[in-house]
DNA sequence: TATGAATGAGTTTTCATTCAT
DNA sequence: TATGAATGAAAACTCATTCAT
């Protein structure tokens, strides 16, 4: 005894017993989904007693919502930290979409948390992801509104085109990072990119393709 | 008593209640979410008597899997009616986002079972949803496929460049149908086409987005 | 098989069932208090599984204000129905007092719930209980000042005071019958009759008990 | 550091501690009962850690044993200290009556303990308050006798009905201190001596009334 | 003297599912 | 075909109590 490592009871300062909590949940919200998922088995793969969890998270609840924000905030943090803000546009959202598949690809539970999960509807954090999901959308559009700034581009998009390609984009972009978690950060950043980028250009430009044009 | 209207148990066709129930089940699953929602909510929804329910559907499983099966297959048959075999590819590709988008829209409940809802990992039925995922982007991938072979276009594109490609826009699309619940099917597929399609032909033509590209 | 009493999982009427689950928290609340009582104990007791007293009765507030409702009306109903209307005061409130003891020790377990434990502060049910005091207070209430009136009583007894004597005849009874429980509801009631009733008698003919009295 | 009102963690004597919990938990005690009082909101109005509650009062019955205690010896106390003993029967019962409306009512806390809590039967420290009311009553008792002694009272009053009259007085006093918060002691004290005291004179020269007394 | 960290045991409540008719 | 009656199993959450310092 006096060993480290010999302890039964292990007493751990709070900070650290959270973020075990949390990394504890994140994997088990990712592998179960929120209903499924139960606070014992949280309790036991963050290897503590259900008390503490309730005694630091109060709710299974609130302990979502904690994940959720969690994990929102390192992914948002990781776009921002890689977007040159005085780059081209196109250089802008090229780095941003790296970032983004290469984040999701190292934290596969976590984006499981934000994107498979959080989705369901009817659940009480629901709103917290979709302000995130809102964030993200308003920051590619307003990438997108710069770009075309850039460009002069002359028969102005309307704003709701502009937020339509936003949100078409960051689909995109999510149903790759699901599908294509086997990839490479790059290879998924690179397909986005050349499925889109010269779509926008093309609009830009004020081409349009029309359903009748044959 | 014996007359119409009177009866209160009343006796009615297997085929007939069944789909009561699925209407009810589906309702239900969209609002609540699999987990949250109750085999006596449904039950009450559907008019019937919760033994009724299991002795038709068997459990909340099957219950869920008749769901989305019935769903998946609308949604199918609703995309493949709309387009032309015969069409140029990009015309067929207009049909079938125009149709995606206009059945989406005309039945949310079944189309929230299948993304919101269904994604959700862990459950039982995961699968089934994933199968009918898997099969729209296989129908969309046939078509870029045929695309680039009518555009003879040169440097081949890469299967899984392609692959990759019909699950961008899959998510694009399953993006725009949440987001765009409000707008037109009609605005949405306009706005996928302008997005995606001339980014594909320009891949088509060997035009290619660089990274280096300063 | 087929005789009766061969049932293993008895299928009785709800209206059966409901009283036997009434009788059993009665009896289970009044022996542990409203917090104590489990209600796996009440189950047990009843002779029933958890969930079908929480299918009929809801919750264990909602429980617990069904009994304290139930032996509250029993209560007052044999109170109300041994009062002649047309009789002189003191003999109603002898027959009051009567009854109210006879009904209290035919039914101590009752008489439990609605005495000592639902006396009990912060708990839901608190205002049911209060209010069948209030009640009984004030049909007392309405006794004494009917004497008052009866007796032409020329000092007349101002509202407060009636109602301070309604209280402590309240008192007084209630007191009696948890220590009494042993005795007689005729000694019980005698006792209170002598205690009180040539106090009010004293009162209504102008007569008080002074401080300074010596 | 060193400087008075410097220190956080207070080293304060044991004496001073203790009382500081004692205050805290009458006051929680009465405002939530004694199930629904956790240790932990205990602590928290004492301002001290709960192991420093276990330390100095070892359980949440004793606890509550010595909250029980602790009002109930300053009530009798008051009620003793208030009561000439040379005076004549009536004069001391009025003086008991004052000192305990005057008591209560400066003191609703620790009444409700004594009153509405701790009746609350099944839990183990009921006898501790069942022993306190004997004693209450016993004392009243003795008044009633020492009065009767003095009045040479002939149809000598049996045992029982005394002890059945100072148990209605005592019920009567406890009514009264719980409905008549708002008012003055001296007014409910007034209502009871003229409730009870002719009541008793009458009784103690032979009168008696009689059901049958039409 | 004083406390942050930790838990075993128990509570109320819900739900999918079945039996007897 | 249809249902009222019934339950096993498990969930979220709480609490009195103790250990290590």
């Amino acid at each position: 005894m006096g060993l480290v490592g010999t302890q039964s009871k292990q007493r751990v300062p709070r900070a650290v017993r959270e973020r075990q909590m949390l990394d504890a949940a994140v994997a088990t919200f990712a592998k179960r989904g929120y209903r499924a998922a139960s606070m014992d088995e949280i309790a036991v793969a963050a290897g503590v007693s259900k008390p503490l969890v309730y005694l630091y998270l109060h709710s299974k609840d609130e302990l979502y919502s904690a994940c959720v924000r969690r994990e929102a905030e390192a992914l948002q943090a990781a776009v921002r930290a890689a977007v040159e803000p005085g780059a081209p546009a196109d250089r802008q959202l090229w780095s941003g979409l790296l970032a983004f598949f290469e984040h999701t690809a190292a934290h596969p539970d976590g984006w499981a948390i934000l994107y498979s999960q959080a989705r369901t509807v009817g659940e009480p954090f629901a709103e917290e992801v979709a302000a995130m999901r809102a964030e993200i959308a308003e920051f590619v559009r307003a990438l997108i509104g710069a770009a075309a700034a850039d460009a002069h581009c002359d028969p102005v998009l309307a704003d709701r085109e502009v937020a339509g390609l936003a949100h078409a984009l960051v689909g995109a972009a999510e149903s790759l990072a699901g599908w294509g978690a086997a990839h490479s950060g790059r290879e998924n950043a690179a397909t986005l990119m050349n499925f889109a980028w010269s779509g926008l250009a093309n609009l830009m430009r004020g081409g349009r393709w029309e359903p009748s044009a044959r």
